[in-house]
DNA sequence: TTGTAAGCGTTATCAA
DNA sequence: TTGATAACGCTTACAA
């Protein structure tokens, strides 16, 4: 069918080897032979096998990309990061989506990338010391993007400071019920995105001087609907919050409809802070931490090629600074009633827009 | 390094033939063979190369994904759906990111996807002649999402009856000055998506005997900022239109965010209608034209399995449907004074929630 | 049911 | 600079 190396050297009449050199640029091949080989090569439309070569050569050509999700937009965009420089080094990506733990036992257990890829890009996963070591075995440079896990590569935010930067501009704002709508799901592996979030929350609180109340912590998921309903929850205590730090920009969304639909304003009611800068965060003015999301990406996958490419330098931890993005959704904290019922008749249907014009957070 | 099968069948007894057939679950192989050959790779940590597994057999156990954008929502949730399918009947699934002009030439040129995949989905791609040959003589099952592309597998919907359906919507509500946010953009590729959608706008208008006008059609490029300029772009205009259709979600919250600056309600001075009801579509209230997303991704992994299992069927076209999901970013049209000024002093500042109540635009 | 051995299409080593 | 040829690790006729 499809031409093989061997037709090109009969054609070009030279050996397999020196059509080989030619392909691949390597010294060591004359002029003629590689005209010769060019010319062959054209006229047969010949392709090299990636496989043969890889087997031959034990190169794969490729890069694993393991993450939990690709249909939320944090993922597209680090994957987006990822693609654009493995392609601009001719590196296929692999994606391994990990999705529920079914999934990702499977995974560990089978190792489908095992001899299939050249470097290992894994995102956000909580690994056991047993997967740690499973990864190591395959003997390939690995990438990780989150919590610090050696001997591997990492790059990553500092969710700790980030995320007590979200709480302290509430604070500073003159907020005491500072409610959390946090990621923490029922998912047996603990991603530590959302404990690392959830714990600066409670220190940053304590540092302030304002009790922990247990209550005032709601699970998000980090889905919009689930956000949705996190602050539902938070406002039927007795005590509502007066400001939300929600883990991500979309629970921050999700939280935002259920004010709106409550007939609370934003932010003269309750204040919410996101985290990420999603792109819908600006269109919603929501205050949020913004975080370098495709350049994470980018950086993973530059990591992995140097590695590739031979340098010996040691598995560094890289991380990545996130900024405090103050827009309309945060404000100062009332200091008359509780929230959780509208100051005056007209505010219900006023939506805030009248006190804080532009700033509202709505488009 | 790794064992190999030569190991195992060594370590079992046995011959590497019959460890082939134990591992793969052939029949004719006796149970004790099995059973020995299953506790030899297990003690030697064995898996098989897929490498060396897809040069002698012919199969690579790869599905190539071939793609404009990833980290567009659309295209995350198509990938989360081949994706599913795909993990599903342990296939690798490999990402191709056409990007640009530049990348998507170079990809036509060199097709590394030869021999890599044993199938390939297109996502979207405009296809020309010599790109739908060179896909054809890989010889493997295509599937493409878009406009029929023989002799390849097709899935989509119908882009024309749903673009009319969102153009009817308006017209029934006495909209007279529709105005069209387009995607399609300067890509010297031709997207058929923005231009069927923007015929069938054009159709829809003169079947319901409105006269076209060239200025209220804006170019959007499928973004959010794109989106807000071309909707303030249309504001510009002498007599501005009182509905806009956005060709998709992301251009909309564009729209609806730029109707908010200008201080302009919505549905009450402009009504706003997306496409692709777009996961933060429900949160904006934005009424929309819903397609199955995820499961387009779904379908397009099983037909080119199905294919692959060599079921001879013909490539099929399958359409799935759109539906129009009302919400209230649409509302019948104004009777008196031109949009482009705001009624009364007062509802520069009332954003419409007063006389909507539940069904404004914002969350 | 099991084993032998010929591929699969390259790359890389070594000798010429 | 070029060429023979042995890997690479598996699958699959075909034979036993």
């Amino acid at each position: 069918m499809a031409a093989t190396i061997i037709d090109v050297a009969r054609r070009a009449g030279l050996s397999t080897a020196t059509v080989s050199r030619a392909l691949r640029g390597l010294p060591n091949v004359s002029e003629s032979a590689r005209a010769r080989v060019q010319q062959a090569a054209e006229e047969l439309s010949y392709t090299v096998s990636p496989i043969a070569s890889q087997l031959s050569s034990g190169r794969t050509g490729a890069v694993g990309v393991v993450l939990p999700f690709v249909n939320r937009w944090f993922f597209g965009q680090v994957v987006s990061g990822i693609d654009s420089v493995l392609r601009a080094n001719d590196m296929d990506l692999l994606l391994y989506n990990l999705g529920d733990t079914r999934v990702h036992e499977r995974f560990f257990e089978r190792m489908p990338v095992r001899r299939r890829v050249d470097a290992l890009i894994v995102l956000t996963l909580p690994l056991s010391e047993d997967e740690t070591r499973a990864l190591s075995s395959l003997a390939v440079p690995v990438a990780v993007l989150g919590e610090p896990t050696p001997p591997f590569w990492n790059v990553r935010i500092d969710n700790s400071v980030a995320a007590a930067t979200a709480v302290r501009h509430l604070v500073n704002l003159g907020h005491r019920r500072i409610g959390l709508i946090t990621g923490a799901a029922h998912d047996p592996r603990r991603f530590a995105t959302p404990i690392l979030r959830r714990d600066a929350y409670r220190t940053a609180l304590e540092a302030a001087g304002i009790r922990y109340d247990p209550r005032l912590e709601a699970m998000g998921h980090f889905g919009i609907e689930e956000g949705a309903a996190a602050m539902a929850q938070l406002l039927t205590l007795p005590e509502p919050p007066t400001a939300v730090f929600a883990e991500s920009d979309e629970m921050a969304f999700g939280a935002l409809r259920t004010l709106r639909r409550m007939r609370l304003r934003c932010p003269e009611d309750v204040s919410v802070i996101g985290f990420d800068d999603h792109e819908t965060a600006h269109l919603m003015d929501l205050t949020t931490i913004a975080q370098p999301v495709v350049e994470q990406g980018a950086l993973l996958a530059r990591l992995v090629l140097k590695a590739l490419a031979g340098s010996h330098e040691e598995p560094s931890d890289t991380v990545l600074p996130t900024r405090l993005v103050v827009r309309g959704t945060t404000g100062v904290a009332r200091r008359d009633a509780a929230p959780g019922v509208p100051p005056s008749p007209g505010a219900a249907t006023d939506n805030g827009t009248g006190a804080r014009g532009a700033r509202s957070p709505v488009p």
